[in-house]
DNA sequence: CACGTTTGTTAATACGCATTAGCGGCGTAA
DNA sequence: TTACGCCGCTAATGCGTATTAACAAACGTG
């Protein structure tokens, strides 16, 4: 029981054995190797000394010296434990968690990582990312600029959703958008409808920009027209004026609000007014309508984004690009087209 | 611009300038001791091939020279990212958050903690936690021996939720629940209840026991009747038999079942019957019921422990026993007793 | 002009670990 | 008996930074 606060190290366990450091260190990492071979009985008593003193390896020492430690970053912009009920990002830390843990790796959150302009910044005095052996990426938005540098510095590290190119193929495990929003276009084309508006950016975060992707080549595959309009006040009547009979929202949140306000203004749906919900809800939204749309397989995105990272550490090769489906939500706001 | 994939050090930064190594660190770190003072235009000169070459330090030598690694762990026994919906945990893990992003220090979330029995375990091969310069232990109940080891091995810890001695005094940050529960009899008693039932183990967890220590306290101090009655099927009949007219109920769902149940046999709440919450529902539970009780101010623990710990491993002293009030919940379920 | 003093910089070292080259000792084959 | 190889272990070194003691040069000061 040493009462000493400071650390137990690798030389104070061989000096209570009388042996080298080295050995420890051999010891320890259950090497095997012909060149290096420790006596049973030698080892047994190392082994018996770091369990009397519970020692442990320093992983900051050993990442230095080695380059790992197992332990895997998780870098997000904004609070790894958002304050927000509406808790979009939840379900990819699950996954994630699920993954670290199967595999024996810490996560280390880098909760230190300055805040600069309202959001935290990878680079500035040092680069944190450098901690862990490889990281997650998480958020609807990467700053390219650091990302390219990651990718410069050749830095482990995988990305939670789609990312463009950044002076280099960004690795990452993303939501299959465009298909997924094509798939919709298509039941709503089926469903008779001939005009039907997209609400939202269509661009910015690659998430946007895929979904808006989806959307057009489908319409344009289907043969009916789309229109895109921003998320404002007057949206509503816009799309009424432009003869749209479906909504498709990039947000859950505002088809939220929309269908809600159509309510208001006696516009029953889905009979008067359609709307499709591309993706869940990144705030928090209450409705009671049962959306149409589909599900972002967050879960399994996180789970996969550590397997990747995990692959790429290992060497192993494999695709380090990857688009998971998303799962179709029948609901209940599709319906036929007014006539 | 460096092409070669090293990174760069401060080495390089040196020979680039024609200065030593220690020089750059000083430029670095601001140093400005009377003892230790680099030239203005040395100092830009440094600066500037700093800029050149868009040099950060390596956050790994930085901690192993600092003998800090500035980790906070986070030791939960259940997963760190419940995979439920109605997430206890999630607010004092926000709380924690925000205060490590304040000090500056990582979360480390022991996910590779074996997980035996069910149950992850602190001790078994190592002792992760020492990964940590400091840990924050979480989960309604601590393995008493596995919390005396951690006091016995001089680990620095604290725990969120107060805890019994374990061969001497555990670093915590509580909820007052004695207090709070209190209160709760008293206001009772004033609107004429004579007789209350506590529903639950009353024993147990620390957050258990406290609550009905703070019961029968203060029942006994208000002159009136309080049974305890455990939470089964028959436990609505047997506390009309006994002729309570309110239910204090440990666990918040519990009583979203009683009630509803209630309601179900024509009870009305609170007019014929009334309930007190003693606390946040750890468990999901569905009720349209606005229950009188009290909150746990769950965010202040987690951002306080954090705290505490803080001051034990700068060794500044103050209190490393902490209770905070919970905050009442005036609610709609506590009413006048019924004649 | 000899002697402190301040100023600007550096050599040396520590931090805790992993790795490599190599060193005695012993057994075995030639 | 020599030569070779194997076994069990260690000394030395490097990873990139922070810190301390010390040193040369310039600068007063009496």
């Amino acid at each position: 029981m040493p009462s000493s606060n400071r650390r137990v190290t690798q030389q104070d366990i061989a000096r209570m054995t009388g042996v080298s450091q080295t050995t420890v260190s051999i010891v320890l990492n259950e090497r095997d190797d012909a060149a290096v071979r420790i006596a049973p009985e030698t080892r047994e008593r190392v082994l018996q000394a770091i369990r009397r003193t519970g020692y442990v390896a320093d992983p900051i020492a050993r990442r230095l010296a080695a380059q790992r430690n197992r332990f895997l970053g998780v870098f997000t912009y904004e609070p790894v434990f958002p304050a927000g009920l509406g808790d979009f990002y939840h379900p990819f830390l699950v996954g994630i968690e699920e993954c670290a843990e199967s595999i024996g790796c810490d996560l280390l959150l880098f909760t230190s990582a300055p805040v600069i302009d309202g959001r935290r910044r990878i680079f500035s005095q040092d680069n944190r990312l450098r901690l862990a052996d490889g990281c997650i990426l998480l958020g609807r938005w990467l700053d390219p600029q650091e990302l390219s540098r990651l990718i410069a510095e050749g830095q482990a590290f995988v990305s939670v959703g789609r990312r463009d190119d950044a002076g280099g193929p960004v690795p990452y495990v993303g939501a299959d958008y465009p298909t997924a929003t094509a798939a919709q276009v298509r039941k709503a084309a089926e469903l008779g409808h001939r005009r039907i508006a997209y609400v939202g950016e269509g661009a910015g975060p690659e998430s946007h920009a895929d979904r808006y992707r989806g959307f057009t080549s489908a319409v344009a595959e289907a043969g009916i027209t789309g229109v895109r309009l921003r998320y404002t006040d007057g949206v509503l009547d816009d799309l009424r004026e432009q003869g749209c009979t479906a909504v498709f929202v990039e947000e859950f949140a505002d088809g939220a609000v929309l269908a809600a306000e159509a309510g208001r203004r006696g516009l029953r749906v889905p009979e008067d007014l359609s709307f499709v919900a591309l993706g869940d809800p990144t705030r928090p939204a209450s409705t009671d309508l049962d959306f149409t749309g589909y599900r972002i397989p967050r879960r399994a995105m996180g789970w996969q984004a550590v397997e990747v990272l995990s692959a790429i550490l290992d060497g192993t090769g494999g695709e380090t690009q990857r688009l998971l489906p998303c799962e179709p939500v029948a609901g209940a706001t599709l319906a036929v087209a007014r006539a």
